[in-house]
RNA sequence: GGCGGCAUAGCCAAGUGGUAAGGCAGAGGUCUGCAAAACCUCCAUUCCCCAGUUCAAAUCUGGGUGCCGCCUCCA
């Protein structure tokens, strides 16, 4: 299969390194508040990847995505609410797992998160000093870009032209700066004393920085940002792995110096392939927090199943750009129905199952020579999925084959390929459960009133045997109907309530 | 200033040398007490513009126009 490579721009043949173990490393969130649509494009499209290359490839996939609890964002939100950057991770990483969950996303076999591994971090920063690619300055240490040769290899850039925008952008903004002998350097640690900005912290009573630093050979202090990924790297994956990736964003800086940093210490490439995806974007420019275009994915799965949001993003190759507009995303409403229409008839035999199952069989390789799906094994993973996991066309596919089983007319036939049509569809994580019947909360208040109003008017016309039939039957659900002077009243029957109930107190 | 991406029907979106996938919307039909849903059929002679290469270009080359991203926290 062809997987397009950030590092060489082209579309290279790939397999494991080993033959059947991928590693995969993929950046994760940082946890300072809650996330957004695009931040849900890159874990579905990780997540897909992963189904993909475990389900249908048949490899043992080692999946990896990490948080960086250790972020400036983080501690500035806990000073704005004087509460603690640990009590602000944690809470926020609870909310990230749990849009993941509302999102049908896998967890990664491991979530290490950098406050877990400063120890390693060091060791790390101490093998780069030790070699000569590193250099300390009054407690905070920086990487020698200008001692790495092939620095820049991942974004084709050269060191003197980087220089033209870190004069403007860069150098003027911070004294921080004057520290590194070139302006491109980066901090592997920052020192707490030194840090250029820590006087702003003071006056909260406790600094927040110093509350939250460790001690390292170079004094207090916390590392920099992009140490976290290659340290992990090492310790859970290994020195070279499969794949690496995230959002197209953190091309530059961060894998830029991931790789510099753990080239200059292992003399080995950090990833075989580097992915990256596109953007979401809102009016033709990007989703972000800076312009507050954003949608929360808690907030659209109050108005979108984890199907459609997911068919909405999976339309999309993923290295293209998502031009969010409400239509798109209801347009993706409407079109996973045509797919959840197409396995209806999987319930057939059984009518009293109402649901499909939640997880779709493993059983991916029909051997029916049924024609309804003859080349559809082939032209999902061939023509579309191994083509850099283009999941626009395996979409496409799975449209077609919808059409397919509604032409069909002999049930079997359907069914079969019904549940090739789930299968496949699970492989991109999408479960075609059917939420057609699903009602809101406050429905059942609605239709018991509606069920009371034409009660009383068959009251009304004397016509008791229907009135009671209404009651009877509201009863044997466990309402109580009362009639008063003012009309009929209704309570849930709490008889029947308990007795449903596990008693709490013996 | 450096690096990179995109431009395909009303909208979204695949396709990267062999004669335009798929989705939404729209039109017609079947069904139907009414309504809705569903199903079937149709819907780009053409891929931003100009020039070139080729038997053949949306696809390759050169030029132009427009939009976007990264270089600063960002998925």
């Amino acid at each position: 299969m062809l997987i397009y490579n950030s590092l060489t721009r082209t579309k290279e043949e790939f397999k494991p390194n080993d033959g059947k173990t991928v590693k995969i490393y993929a950046c994760g969130p940082t946890p300072y508040d809650y996330s957004h649509l695009g931040h849900a494009r890159v874990y579905i499209i990780w997540d897909v990847i992963q189904r993909y290359l475990r389900l249908i490839k048949g490899y043992d996939v080692i999946y990896v995505r990490n948080i960086t609890d250790v972020e400036d964002k983080i501690i500035n939100r806990a000073k704005a609410e004087h509460t603690t950057p640990e009590m602000v991770a944690r809470r926020f990483t609870y909310e990230f797992w749990r849009d993941m969950e509302s999102l049908n996303i896998e967890r990664p076999h491991s979530e290490p998160r950098a406050s877990e591994y400063i120890g390693e971090m060091i060791e790390f920063i101490k093998g780069l000093i030790a070699n000569g690619h590193a250099y300390v300055v009054d407690g905070d240490v920086y990487f020698q870009v200008a001692s790495l040769p092939q620095y820049g290899q991942l974004t084709k850039q050269k060191l003197e032209d980087m220089m033209v925008g870190a004069r403007e952008q860069v150098v003027a903004q911070s004294e921080l700066e004057k520290r590194k002998k070139h302006p491109a350097d980066f901090a592997l640690w920052k020192g707490y004393e030194a840090s250029a900005d820590s006087g702003k912290y003071q006056g909260f009573g406790e600094d927040i920085r110093w509350q939250y630093g460790w001690e390292s050979p170079w004094g207090r202090g916390r590392p920099g940002w992009h140490i976290e990924c290659s340290a992990m790297v090492k310790s859970l994956l290994g020195e070279t792995i499969d794949l690496h990736g995230g959002g197209e964003d953190l091309l530059f800086p961060h894998h830029e110096n991931e790789l510099a940093q753990s080239t200059a210490l292992h003399n080995k490439p950090l990833a075989r392939f580097w992915v990256h995806n596109g953007f979401i974007q809102v009016n033709s420019e990007k989703m972000s927090k800076s312009l507050g275009n954003f949608n929360t994915i808690r907030a659209l799965l109050e108005q979108y199943s984890a199907d459609e949001i997911r068919l909405f993003i999976l339309q999309t190759h993923y290295r293209n750009p998502i031009d969010f507009t409400p239509e798109s995303l209801q347009a993706s409403k409407t079109a996973l129905q045509r797919l959840v229409r197409a396995v209806e008839c999987l319930r057939y035999k059984n009518p009293d199952k109402k649901d499909l199952p939640a997880q779709p069989s493993q059983e991916l390789i029909p051997q029916t020579p049924l024609a309804c799906y003859n080349n559809f094994h082939n032209e999902f993973r061939r023509a579309a999925m191994d083509d850099d996991f283009n999941t626009a066309k395996a979409v496409a596919c799975l449209f077609k084959l919808a059409d397919k089983i509604m032409e069909t007319p002999e049930i079997e036939e359907k069914q079969k390929a019904a549940k090739v049509l789930v299968d496949y569809a699970g492989v991109l994580g999408l479960t075609l459960a059917d939420e057609r019947q699903k009602v809101p909360a406050d429905t059942s208040k609605k239709l018991i009133d509606l069920l009371l109003q034409l009660r009383s008017e068959a009251k009304e016309k004397k016509d008791y045997k229907t009135s009671d039939m209404i009651r009877a039957a509201l009863t044997q659900y466990g309402i109580s109907v009362m009639d008063t002077k003012e009309g009929s009243i209704w309570e849930v029957d709490l008889a029947t309530d308990q007795s449903a109930a596990t008693p709490v107190k013996k």
